[in-house]
DNA sequence: GACCAGGCACATC
DNA sequence: GATGTGCATGGT
């Protein structure tokens, strides 16, 4: 069963690695900013943007919603792509003041399944970023699927290689018990082992997983 | 200097 | 629906 070899690689991890403490922000909006602004970035260089969004005292919804936004491209700048995100943040700030008055809190009456919709309605946020933004910001029971998810997955052929983000996402969220805490930290402990073990040149000496199933020449993307 | 990183929209076939 | 391309910085 699925649920038997999801349950057992979860325990694999935590019992390696341990809590990984996800989501690495103190508040809900900024978990909200890093969603976006780690969109194909490495992490260490969106702590980087973020610290100059709360040197700025910008790190808020009415701020980041007033302020032009080539000023915020600027101080946004680390995290790479900062035009396009600098842009996706102003279309999230627009659509959270235009249907929600601008409070993160009046998302939380929506229904899991109208939130995620409307979030994807939001240019720039794509599948990864709305679950992240579920999941991390908001305790929905929503799994993230990232391209490390994808290659583990592969890699252990838990899933049919070229199986799309929903078929990925629907194997973990409906082979695992609905707890936002263990979507949380499963997600947290894949992208870790992804990082050390998993990604180009990286070899599997040490892998908490090294005794599972698995295949090594598996492409990467 | 090449390669990579917790994607997404858009064009084209 | 699948595939290709632009977007950009900072670490290895």
């Amino acid at each position: 069963m699925i649920s038997k070899q999801l349950t057992e690689i979860y325990q694999l991890l935590f019992g390696s690695f341990g809590p990984q403490h996800w989501w690495p922000g103190q508040t809900r909006f900024e978990i909200v900013v890093g969603a976006i602004l780690t969109q194909n970035t490495n992490w260490a260089n969106v702590e980087k943007a973020i610290a100059n969004l709360k040197s700025a005292h910008l790190l808020t919804p009415e701020k980041l919603h007033n302020i032009d936004v080539s000023k915020l491209a600027e101080l946004i700048r680390p995290a790479g792509y900062y035009n396009i995100k600098a842009k996706r943040l102003k279309n999230f700030l627009t659509w959270l003041f235009n249907d929600y008055a601008g409070r993160l809190a009046n998302l939380e009456n929506l229904g899991t399944d109208r939130f995620r919709a409307e979030l994807l309605t939001v240019k720039g946020i794509g599948r990864e970023t709305a679950d992240s933004i579920l999941l991390y910001a908001f305790d929905r029971e929503i799994f993230v699927v990232d391209a490390y998810t994808a290659r583990i997955a592969a890699r252990h052929k838990l899933i049919e290689p070229g199986a799309g983000y929903e078929q990925l996402r629907e194997l973990f969220q409906a082979n695992l018990p609905q707890d936002y805490r263990l979507f949380n930290e499963y997600h947290a402990l894949l992208v870790r082992l992804g990082k050390e073990f998993c990604r180009p040149k990286a070899g599997c000496a040490d892998c908490p997983l090294e005794k599972l199933p698995h295949t090594l020449d598996i492409e990467y993307f």
